[in-house]
This record gives C-alpha cells, structure tokens and sequence, in this order.
DNA sequence: AATGAATGAGAGTTCATTCAT
DNA sequence: AATGAATGAACTCTCATTCAT
C-alpha cells in the first residue's frame, strides 16, 4: 500500500532499528520479565503478549513458537556477558599479564554478569528445558571463551598445566559453576569479595607454577 | 481367639506393608524411566502410572500430586550417592590420609554418581522445577559432605587455606558441578581417566601447601 | 461357621440390635457427620467407612452405593421427626382442642426439629440430589402430617377455609418451609421466640373465624 | 489520519464487544439448558460447551470455572424476577391500593416467575452447591422485595400486625416458599387458579383487620 | 464378613497455537 | 500487519466402586 503521507520532511528515521526490529525487542523484554516473575512454564504467551503491549496474534508473528523466546532470550544474554567477557580477556592478549589481577577481573566480571538478572538466569538456565540450539549456543560461547584463555595460558611461561587447552576449559566451566550458584543459592555467609577472593586463589593456585626455579618448561598442548 | 491354622509352614506371610512397599517403588521406578525418556512435563502421571502397570489412582494413593513424585525420586537419589560419598569420606576421617589419593576416590566417586542415570539427572536438576523441598534436600546433602572434608582438612597439617570451611564447600560444590558438566556434556575428547585426574590435580593445588618448609601452620578457621 | 464359645451363660445378647443392624447404624451416623461437615459431594464413601471405623468395603456391604446412604439418612430423620410431630397431633384428635395452642406447640416442634441438626439438613435437603425414592418419603410424611391435621381441622366448629384439605397441607407446607429458612438462615435479628408467636398468629389467623357470629357454616371437604 | 471510507453506509460495525457479549449469552442459555436437563453435577463443563457450539477453551475465556456459570444464571434469573415483581409493587406504593388485589398480583406473578423453567429452578436452587455469592444474591433481593412490602403494608391504614418488617418478610418468604413447592411438585391435584385465591386469602387473613371498626391504629414498626 | 489396594472413567482446567476479521 | 476470540488436545487429579486376599 501506497504511503500518502511520506513527504519531504520524513527523514527522521532511525535507520539502525526497523519497527519490527523494536516490536521483536519489546517481546523479548517482556518475556524476560514475565520469565522471571512467573517461571517458564507459568510465562504463557498469552502473558509475554500482553506484557509487551501486543497481541497473541503478532507474538507469532515474531516469534514460530514459544521456545525461540527462550532461544532468543538466552542467545541475547549469553552473547551479550560473552562480549564483555570477552574483551575483557582479550585485551589481555600479546601483552604482559598479571595472571592473578586478570583472573580477578574475569571472575568478578562473571559474578556481575550472573547477577544481574539472576531470576531470568534461573529460568533460564536451570527451569526451562533446553533445546540442541540453546545448548549450542552456550557450548559455542564457552568455546570461544576458552580459546582465548588458552592464548593467554600459553604466553605465560610460569603456568604449568599438562593440558592447556583442557586447563582453560576448566577455568571458564568452573568460573562459571561456581559463580552461577554463588549467586544463586549464596554460600554461607560468605562476602561477595570473600568468595571472588577465594576463587581466584584456587585458579591461581591451579595455574601457577609456585616454585619457578625448579619446573621451567611449562606448558605442553 | 485360638490360632488353629499357625504351622510350621506358616512362613507365607504377606506383610501388610510388603505389598504397598514394592508398588511404591514400583511406581517411583517407573517415575525415573518416564522422566528420563520424557522429561518433566511430557512425563505424565498416567504415563509413569502406565508404566508401573497400575491406574492412575494407584499413583494419586501413593502420591499427594505429581511434584511429590520428583521430590521422591531426587531424595532417594541423592541419599543413594550421598550414603556412598559418605562413607568413603568418613572412612578416611581420623586416619593418615593421602590427600590425593582421597581426592581421586572422591572424584571417581563423583564421575560414577552422574553416569549412573545421566538423563534422570538432566531432569531432576536442570529441567525440573525445584520446590523448596528438593532445595533443602540437596543443600542438606552438601552441606554434610562439605562437613566431613572440613574434618579431614583440618587433619592434614599440609593443608592451607584462608578458610577451611570456605575450601570444603568448594571443594564439594567444585567436583559436583564439573563432574555434572563432564558427564552430561563431555569436554572435549577429554577421556574420564584424564578428566578426573585433572580435577585431582585442581583440587590438590588448591588444598596442598607445595613448599612445606616454609609455611607450616597452615590453617585457621 | 459355628460358634465352639458360645456357651450356657451365652445369654447376655441384646436381642433387638443385631451385630449388622448396629455396624449399619454406626455408618449412618458417620455419614451424617461427614455430611454435616464435608457437604454431599465432597462426602466420600472412603471418608464415611473411614468415620465409621470400618473399610470401604464393609460400607458397600450395607449400602449398594452412596445415594443409598442419602436416602436412609434422609428416612431416618423425617420418620424421626415425624413421630414426635405426629403424636403430638395425634393426641388432639378426638379432643376438645385449642388451635392456637396446638399450632404453638406445631410450630415449636417444627423449629426443634430444624434446629437440631442444621448442617446436615441443609445438606440432605438443599444440596444432594434427590432421587425420588427421597421425594416420595418426604411427601409421604407431608400427607400423613396434613391428614392428623385434617381431622383436627374438622373438628373445630370455628375453623373458616374454603378447602379443609388444601388448607391442612398449606399448614404443613408452610410451616416446614419458613421453620426451615428461620432456621438455617435466619430472619433478621428475630428472636425464635417471636418467630413462633408470628407464625402462629398468621396460621390462626389463617384458620380461624374472626368474627364467628357472622359465617357459621364454616367448613367444606 | 483522514477517515475516507466513513460514509453513510457505514452502519455496518461490528461493535467489537458484540461478538463476545453474544458468545457469553450463548453460553449461559446453554448452561441453562445443560443444568435443567442433566442437573448440576452432570452438567460439565464440556457439555456445555458442546451446546452452546463453542470449545470448552473458550467457555473459560469467560467464566473462571463452573460455580461462576452457576452464579451467574441465578443472578440472571433472580435479577430478572425481582425486576418484574419489583415493578408490579413499586406501581402499588403511594397510590390507594386494594391489597387483595395486589397481593393476587403478586401471587400470580410468583407462580408465573416459578412456572418458567421450573428444572433450572430445581436445580440452581435445589441441587446445585451455593456459593456465599449466590446467597447473598438471594438474600438480597427477597430484602427489597420486603423492603417495598413494607412500605406499602405501612400506607395501608387496616393492616393489622405487630411488626410490619417481620410481616414483609414473611409475606415473601412464604409466597416465595409455597409457589416453588407448588410449582415444582404440586399440591394434590389443586389448579393453579385455586392455589392462588387459597394463599392470597392466608395472606390476606393474616394482615388485614378483619373487624376495621375495633381496632383503628394498626401498624406498629 | 471384612479389608483396603486397585481401578479407571471422567471431571475441571490450561495454554500453545490458529485464523477470521 | 495486527487483533484477540476461538480452539481442543492434553493435563492433573478425584472418587464411587470392585475384588483378591
């Protein structure tokens, strides 16, 4: 259909986001608070629509069903803490590094990440079920972030790992298990910075040659 | 009244209870099958109740609703690897212990637990919801083992940490969730034999003083 | 099955209740307790053998189904009531009468009646289903009430009603119906006491010649 | 925006609560039929449904659950009662009213409203469980009918009775009571017509001064 | 006679999804 | 594109009744 009403003046567009690019966005908050006020399986469309201000009808125009939601919602996240995380790591990369302070900074980056929505987290991570795509795309994510962990671990020679790509493996798993029930659940009555403090010990310790002079020739991949 | 008929061979006795015992975990059987194959919310009562080859009555007279079902089955479980972990921790508990070695059992341990019903596992404590209830049992249950490793942490003079408790329940939380992750979505290629010794090794750093000449009182609580 | 205890000093028997007679009427009394409190529907057969300290299966030993127990219930009270209601009526015919007084002590015994066990008349009669066995015992009791009252009716030379007969079974009617609302559901703050005396006023005022000069030949069958 | 098509024609709007405000109605009237034929147990909710042509989906897109079809057919049809009866005594008030007359009005008025779908009636005030709301319901219209009672029993100089409130309320009450009684089952095999003129004159016996020239000053509230 | 575990049809209700408007 | 009424399969749970013991 022909717009009448386009004239001269109708330049202010915001060129980055499409209408539709918005409407699809307000559905996705709307679902992320209606997640996590109501859990997965109480999130009914019906609420997620409603919530965003549109109706069942352009839900599904939108989305094929309810499980892209969560997809969408969980690769928005994901990608999202992956690119603070990321840069943050990556800026470490061909310079000299204080192991130590890094890992202090990556893992109370994770503690923020996982605290900021921690109920959408939950749902998320724990309530809904999880389909391959979902799966594959956290996969994917703690991928990369290992990669380039494993960069880092093989420019420092006082690591000593027998496997380093298996050693950042576990480095970003157990950050992340770690931190994720922190969060959560808490452990006792432990301090935030207590428990950061803690962690980062016990990668360190992992990581870290503590005697240098003896074992020189650290890492074999 | 006399007892005319009590002979001898009057061993036939069915136990009141026996009969409601085994339909019991009959059905609970049927419950981890069910969910196993279907997850939570496609495992219907009237699947699991068909399964166990009663009515759906049958399920609803040994069952309150659908949710007990799941409590059941994570406590019986949970008890089940927990009485196992146990005893291997206590075993070691006012002994001489290797360390290592003992982190190795528990490991092992750990790795045997989640392989044993590994998509009963996904439900339970990814897809499921998690009452209260279901809570409490697995904080419980953690919080015991983490008790007994304090004890044997603060048995081993080589053991430093800030704070042995802290440590312990890390120790817990830290093989639970790694093995979890091992087992359920592999690491790598990584072999189990690899994985576990790994995590030997990650928990051995992280308790062991590896200069003992130098720091010798090792742990305050 | 012979009884080898039953021996000469066997005697003691209470010989008009029965072992089943008393079994049935300890039923009858738990279903109307549970009646009273749970309502028909939610009055469960397992939950009336239960009260009664017997198995569900003892109760379909003595009732062929639930509806049963209803209609017994229900037997059982009105015949109760309907004794008491009708010897006192009885006990006027034939005799000189006063009608007023005799309406008192009607309607006072209508009201003890509805007042003694309120729940589970409103039950019996509002809420379960009436299968017509039912209809046909409370009818029944109604035309036998109204005939006591017919008699009475002529033989009082001062009662005025077109229709002896339809009069006698308004009487009936109307008193059970208002007794039964005062009863359950109050009528303002009225007290019973003066509940009677107006009911009583309107049924003589009903019957009776206010100005018995006038209209001598009074009543016609 | 210009509104081009708006023309003359356009008479055609479907105004968009229509549609569902039919639906509703649909669904009651089916209600009604569904109760009266199979009485309120066996009335489900997919029965009624089915009749009323919808899905039971959309049966709950309009009551929350069953009770509310109930309440709400027996406020339909209270409400629709009082409004005819409530007219017919509201003409009667300040004007010079022959109280027989208006009370066989009222009588007939009772018998019609009854006489109407006298199995819904059974069921919705006989058999069906009585929510607190429905009581109320009830309750209150039978307190505005006495209420209009009243006033016309206080402008009518010959009404003799010692609480004019009490009286108003029996009069509905009672006329209320005997009408369903009759109309539902009967009174031996009494016309219609005769068991009118029988409870007009109870009625009028009991509130007229049958000797106006004795006792003057009547009402006493 | 008595027991009470077992039955299973069927109830009320929900919610992802469709489609006429 | 947008709407939201309509759909109906599927779910959890109940309870009158049966029957092996």
């Amino acid at each position: 259909m022909a717009r009448k009403t386009s004239t001269v003046f109708d330049v202010r567009r915001t060129p980055t986001q499409s209408r539709s690019q918005v409407t699809l966005e307000v559905i996705l908050e709307a679902a992320a608070q209606v997640f996590s006020e109501h859990g997965y399986a109480a999130g009914t469309t019906n609420r997620i629509a409603q919530r965003a201000g549109v109706s069942v009808g352009s839900f599904y125009q939108y989305f094929p069903n309810k499980d892209a939601v969560l997809v969408a919602l969980v690769e928005s996240r994901v990608n999202a803490g992956m690119r603070s995380v990321e840069s943050l790591l990556s800026d470490a990369v061909g310079t000299e590094v204080d192991l130590e302070a890094l890992l202090r900074s990556f893992v109370t980056a994770m503690v923020t990440l996982h605290g900021h929505e921690p109920d959408l987290h939950r749902v998320l991570f724990e309530e809904a079920p999880h389909p391959p795509e979902l799966h594959e795309c956290v996969l994917q994510t703690e991928e990369a972030l290992a990669h380039t962990w494993l960069s880092i671990l093989q420019q420092l020679p006082r690591v000593v790992v027998s496997d380093a790509d298996t050693a950042a493996h576990l480095v970003v798993q157990l950050t992340e298990a770690l931190t994720h029930r922190f969060v959560l659940h808490g452990l006792h009555d432990l301090s935030t910075e207590k428990f950061i403090e803690e962690v980062v010990t016990l990668l360190t310790r992992y990581l870290m040659d503590p005697n240098p002079s003896i074992k020189t020739p650290s890492i074999q991949t």
